[in-house]
DNA sequence: GACATATAGTTGCTTATACAACTATCCAAA
DNA sequence: TTTGGATAGTTGTATAAGCAACTATATGTC
């Protein structure tokens, strides 16, 4: 320590992510207020397939960072919620495309307005400016590590 | 959207924490290399003691950022890994104490420096301004939520 | 075409989180 | 001194992540 002065109390919490858990949960409670049975787990590959429909479950790994079991089970979920589909490749039967429901598409812009006023409320204070480089400064962590 | 421009697309990371998902997994990897019996979530725990042992489970939720059952669980494990020891309080007997034991102790070395060397490869080509506003940013962030 | 290898997805196991409900203890006000 | 509310910790249940091992299918090479 350190070739770049990060201060040692504050790395622990950089490590434990204490930022995105808050939002996280704030987030989550919003969701349970508005009776939406979602969690934020579900809600950020329903986001994906909200982007681009039909896309493979390895697709949504690599979309959402998660690695194959975890995606495996949360279609599982998703499918019992009767929120997405499970549809076989035509052309390549090793794969599934994944689907959303009419009922999901129906989430969509409830939930996102709910992301937008939990990132607002998370980042009263700060500056456009600021919060650029603090995205900037996570997508370079991010592409460091990945 | 959006009173501060924030752009949806990195909404969303900023959600699920990515940069922190993979600094954790990039540090779980180097204690599972140098057999480190030791999750990141178990070693968050050892880093609060490090900064003072003796502390009740209580302080250690407030601390770690955690309920009161996840930190039951945490505890209950590192007491199986005899890392830490619960002692009842002597004033007030619902308290339960938690001390390091010495094989804790002679964790902290190693494991701070894997931590290190994990911030300063995710940290690698920023500059120490825009991590500082980083840093701040996740702190009202936090502070904003918490 | 046969075979080795790579890729897509699933399952089993362990650990962790979130929430609700519970027990035990403490403390303060009547 | 009793009683009611607050606090510390535990347990049950559901969801999710990480890793290894597995099946099925595809593909490239001989």
């Amino acid at each position: 320590m350190s070739n770049n002065q990060f201060k040692r109390g504050e790395l622990y919490s950089f490590i434990t992510g204490k930022a995105s858990t808050a939002i996280a949960r704030r987030l989550q409670k919003k969701f349970n207020s508005a009776n939406l049975n979602l969690t934020i787990e579900q809600w950020s590959v329903l986001y994906h397939l909200w982007k681009q429909d039909g896309i493979s479950q390895q697709e949504l790994c690599n979309a959402s960072f998660r690695d194959k079991p975890s995606i495996t089970r949360l279609v599982d979920n998703l499918e019992k919620l009767q929120l997405v589909k499970r549809v076989p490749s035509e052309s390549d039967r090793r794969m599934n495309m994944i689907y959303l429901t009419k009922q999901a598409q129906k989430l969509q812009e409830q939930s996102m307005d709910l992301a937008n006023e939990t990132l607002n409320e998370a980042l009263e204070g700060v500056s456009p400016e600021r919060i650029d480089i603090c995205r900037e400064v996570l997508q370079i962590v991010y592409d460091n590590l990945k």
